[in-house]
DNA sequence: TCAAGTGATTGAGTTTTCTCAATGCCAGGA
DNA sequence: TCCTGGCATTGAGAAAACTCAATCACTTGA
């Protein structure tokens, strides 16, 4: 749980005209004179996984691109029960509420080792006033993070413990053709699904034992896409 | 389930300026002057319970600002199951992915008898332009709709049926000191909080024989909230 | 007034999920 | 190499939800 601050995280200032991620990035739209307008640097870190980018109810001065990894947004219910709300992956964006002044609204943990950039929210603010492209992409990320959290309460929090465990299994594949899958914790899973850690992971053996999923690396699996999606739709 | 273009169901042209909800409405931060850029008609609508403003897919031209009564925005699973994932109220907008161009991602069915104005994106979209209040105000809709989703992912999404009925029968309170609460049909309380529509029923039916309500009308409650809370958050 | 329809409630039995405990597995540090 | 701590897995019994039916309470239309 190391705390962002720590020196060995930082990678020193992001590059952002030559960008590898330029174009799926929160910046696509801006052009070379846009960039000379930015006058706080934006930082790049590597943190390792665990990591806390910042906590709900911090005062929210910066936003994050996310270059690599994973992270989970976590809410807390007032008896301490822990909700994740969301997923966030490679080019995504997090802590759009600092545009309006809020507070952070979760918890921003690595589930993976992360590389991000921290974007302090006046710079966000001031390209988005000049820029309309950018400021189209501020909304557009918005409505995608409605559409996700919409999602996961129809997807992720109805039906029963194997339908929801196959329906995330079937979200997190990033190729379709291998098939590939990179799960993480039974604890975490049940956070995320509303389910206790033993189900997640009763669940999940059960489905090794019927080659639905297939251990290729601790954690990192192949699935029979064709029958866990019969089992996820009913 | 009449269809909006009932000629029963439209009042008129919508008189904003003299809006008697002006101050909470979207377009609190317009003056006069932005009121005659307005090119196209802001209708004004009274529908029965049970009306369908719109369905998920339709081509989204329109936003809604609700002036009285609820609805509810569903979503379907794939095998016909339907999740409600949004409480609408007065005041409340919707309809803001149109602003990007999008389909509807809901059906929008009215709970309750409502009164609705519907506002063409392109007005919308055209005054924002012009006016920063009203752009502001967009976005930080934008924000409190991921809010509320997100709360329902915490709130109503888990725990017990007794914590999820309890949590929402609270959210439900609109005035702190009578603690009066107008509830659904169970079916819908159900789709809410992803349980049946029995266990809404058993579970209501219980808290009444607890005197944790008091049913005053049909639907209508006084709640003991202290008690509520206690179950609510443990 | 009566029949029919709708939604709420209740019952009974089944299934799923949770809880609490024990055990197994594996990587890192002494 | 052995010990230890952190997860994952598994077992067993209890509790919570679900399913399928039956009944009740009300409203509406004939």
């Amino acid at each position: 749980m190391k705390p962002i601050s720590d020196k060995d995280a930082w990678d020193g200032e992001a590059d952002c005209i030559n960008c590898t991620l330029r174009n799926s990035v929160l910046f696509a739209g801006l052009e070379e004179k846009d960039f000379d307008q930015i006058h706080q640097p934006i930082d790049l870190y590597t943190l390792p996984a665990g990591s806390i980018l910042y906590r709900a109810g911090d005062k929210g001065d910066r936003m994050y691109t996310i270059r690599s990894g994973a992270l989970k947004l976590v809410q807390y219910l007032p008896d301490g029960t822990q909700r994740i709300v969301r997923l966030i992956r490679s080019t995504d964006v997090i802590g759009l509420e600092t545009l309006l002044g809020q507070n952070y609204q979760h918890d921003a943990v690595a589930l993976q080792p992360i590389q991000a950039c921290s974007l302090p929210v006046s710079v966000v603010q001031a390209l988005s006033q000049t820029n309309p492209k950018l400021h189209q992409e501020l909304l557009s990320r918005w409505q995608r993070a409605l559409e996700e959290a919409d999602a996961w309460l129809t997807e992720l929090s109805t039906g029963s413990a194997k339908q929801r465990i196959a329906r995330l299994l079937l979200r997190l594949v990033r190729n379709e053709d291998t098939s590939e899958c990179e799960l993480f914790s039974r604890e975490d899973m049940g956070a995320m699904l509303g389910i206790t850690t033993e189900t997640a992971s009763r669940t999940i053996a059960e489905f090794k034992r019927q080659s639905l999923l297939m251990e290729t690396q601790p954690n990192h699996f192949l699935l029979d896409i064709r029958n866990l999606g019969h089992i996820a739709e009913d």
